[in-house]
DNA sequence: GACTATAATATACTAATGTATAGTTATTGT
DNA sequence: ACAATAACTATACATTAGTATATTATAGTC
């Protein structure tokens, strides 16, 4: 799809990409033509030629107007802010600031769309599953889910982790852990389904 | 240490954040200006006030040459760039562009220092510690390991995930899976530890 | 051979942008 | 009561920075 740039343009190219690293802003067109020892036309041409090649878009008139459009990610990573929840107070939402810990960064590549949020696991529960005390589990915030889904619920002012069973009339939270029971009840407080785990060594 | 904002400079200190984070540059003083209906002036001694509080710093003469001091990680997350590699070939080193398939973004508050790369797990011969098919690893490289870590060695152009065991004169690599059995040598390419999971459901 | 793209220079023009002067009004702490 | 800070306006000026004209030279393509 996008043309292949020359090595001067590539050269130019990934000198835009590091200043914006470095400074936090793109360079203007003489600082280029500066780092290459050419004149700002030169500069100038090399930038809109790189720009009609689709790498980057330019403002008209505006000073520093550059926007990447091609390996984005090398400057701003393409990361989703997820807030980690501690213990959740009865009667707030999950999300309140109140329950906020802190915030892990994630590749939004690799989650789901929709509001998501993640928890710090507590206990062996879950560790036939794959998921063992200390990890993060990312959720993804839905109220009901599909049986045999591994759901996060609200026990006792803290969010749990359990196997998601219905039968007719019943809702059950099964462990991965032959040690703890099967919660059954006529309700549920689903607060969403498991989306991924973060674990660190 | 850093003195609090004002309402109005906090107003306009996030706004340059979110101008940011959307155009990939930050605005210039009659930019502010407008976004607040205030004049050029007006903007600009907000922009010198909260550059005096400590919390950005601008370039002088510079177009749009602000930079972040504070909260810098809203706008560029403190993310690390990992390489994810597939199968090895022999004889070049694990992180030759030859081997790297793509690149994963996890926080790097959460990581540890040194060269990292990453791994996508194939198959169950690490169930018993939490590592399932197709999990991401990763490793952190270094040719040696303690007893019992989590190491990836080179078996056979692939990099897999073993529990290292060293004994007099061998060395043993464990599988976290009763199916599976022992391999044992007298040296092994140890290329890392294993510093991270990173799972998707 | 005509044509297009690349890579330049020198010079110039204009629009965008940072910075300054001079003043107003209100608030707050000493 | 006074000084300092905050939050503005209106106007002006100088510098920065994008854009244009004209010109040269080389290399590959139809």
């Amino acid at each position: 799809m996008v043309k292949p740039l020359t090595k001067k343009q590539e050269a130019i190219f990934l000198f835009i990409k590091q200043s914006i690293k470095k400074t936090g802003f793109p360079p203007t067109v003489r600082e280029i033509g500066n780092q290459f020892s050419i004149t700002v036309k030169g500069a100038y041409d090399h930038l809109k030629a790189i720009e009609k090649k689709g790498y980057l878009h330019c403002e008209a008139g505006k000073s520093r107007a550059i926007e990447l459009l091609v390996n984005k990610e090398d400057v701003y990573p393409d990361v989703c802010s997820i807030p980690v929840v501690g213990t959740i107070a009865a009667g707030i939402p999950v999300l309140a600031q109140e329950n906020i810990e802190s915030y892990i960064q994630l590749p939004s590549g690799l989650l789901p769309q929709g509001t998501l949020f993640a928890l710090r696991i507590k206990g062996d529960s879950m560790i036939g599953a794959g998921i063992f005390n200390g990890d993060i589990a990312v959720i993804k915030q839905q109220s009901d889910a599909n049986n045999g889904a591994i759901v996060a619920a609200l026990l006792d002012d803290e969010a749990t982790l359990k196997i998601l069973k219905k039968t007719e009339r019943k809702v059950h939270l099964l462990s991965a852990n032959e040690k703890y029971g099967v919660i059954t009840a006529d309700t549920i407080s689903i607060l969403g389904t498991l989306a991924a785990i973060f674990r660190t060594y």
